[in-house]
DNA sequence: CGCCAGGACGATG
DNA sequence: CATCGTCATGGC
């Protein structure tokens, strides 16, 4: 089972699919056996089989490292259930998707793809990137017809014009990207020395940049750095803060974020996602229903 | 077709 | 601290 294209990650309660598909990582396309994509500059597909997560690239690989970091292979979701506060709104979204995973990407990918999330839906942050690495990204050896881009690099993105990024559709985010895009190139934003410093400090540095607020920084704090207690509020965890903790009263943002941290403190990352991933279920249920009683 | 989307920002109560 | 208008685009 494993020579140099391909290995196998045991794995426990790993729900792969959802992993891929939930709103934190844009690129990862459904085939007919799995996942094909972009780690760094690297393809790879991905499998869920009974003994593990199989991986294959084209390229033969000395150790698989990188790989299981992305994946958070390692990580045991028992002990990080057992963080959380007793809460039935919580443990309802735990048992719908037990095996969503937080994984790790690459940092400027994230802070990228999250500059371009802003008041658009994950299908259409899809096709911004996809046009966006078409454009601007290096080719990755791949086998098949498809061809694959690596996630453009700051120094690429920095080059290139205004008129160029707003040609991938991205609108009045363009500007956004080129200044952290020049900041990353130019060295003024170091994304390696960002994760030794602490969730506070890293978050300060990160809402200093024009277009990133404090939910885009939670973003890539959580799914770059691994922070547990960022926990970014975007509109779906807010209506959902907002139904589970507050009978669906109007509570502005500001309140919503000390209750967030206080009430998850520590263990907010995980507890963000399961009910993102929770919330939205729900409403494309309520939504379908409603839509069929017509 | 109108509403809304993994928001941020500046101005104004 | 809270609210509001604006920004660009297109899926549903």
């Amino acid at each position: 089972m494993n020579d140099r294209f391909t290995h196998c990650f045991k794995v426990q309660d790993y729900d792969l699919a959802a992993t891929l598909s939930c709103g934190q990582a844009f690129r990862w396309q459904a085939d007919a056996e799995g996942w094909q994509g972009v780690v760094a500059n690297t393809w790879v597909h991905l499998e869920h089989k009974p003994d593990g997560i199989v991986a294959r690239t084209c390229e033969p690989q000395t150790d698989w490292q990188w790989l299981a970091d992305y994946l958070q292979a390692h990580i045991d979701i028992g002990s990080v259930l057992a963080a959380f506060p007793a809460d039935p709104n919580l443990q309802a979204a735990v048992r719908g998707h037990r095996g969503l995973r937080l994984l790790r990407q690459p940092a400027w990918e994230c802070l990228a793809s999250f500059i371009l999330s802003s008041t658009k839906q994950i299908i259409q942050i899809r096709q911004i990137i996809e046009s966006l690495c078409e454009q601007f990204g290096e080719p990755v050896a791949a086998p098949g017809p498809a061809s694959f881009c690596a996630f453009p690099s700051a120094r690429r993105l920095a080059a290139a014009t205004e008129t160029e990024l707003r040609a991938c559709k991205m609108g009045f985010r363009a500007p956004y990207l080129r200044e952290a895009a020049s900041a990353v190139a130019e060295g003024q934003l170091n994304l390696d020395q960002l994760g030794q410093l602490p969730y506070a400090a890293a978050r300060d540095r990160l809402t200093q940049l024009s277009g990133v607020g404090e939910k885009i920084a939670d973003c890539v704090l959580l799914f770059a750095y691994g922070h547990a207690d960022a926990f970014p509020i975007d509109v779906w965890i807010a209506r959902a803060l907002r139904q589970f903790y507050f009978r669906g009263r109007c509570v502005p943002l500001p309140r919503l974020r000390t209750f967030a941290s206080e009430r998850w403190h520590g263990c907010g990352g995980y507890a963000q996602q399961y009910l993102f991933q929770y919330i939205r279920h729900q409403h494309g249920k309520t939504a379908r229903a409603v839509r069929s009683s017509h």
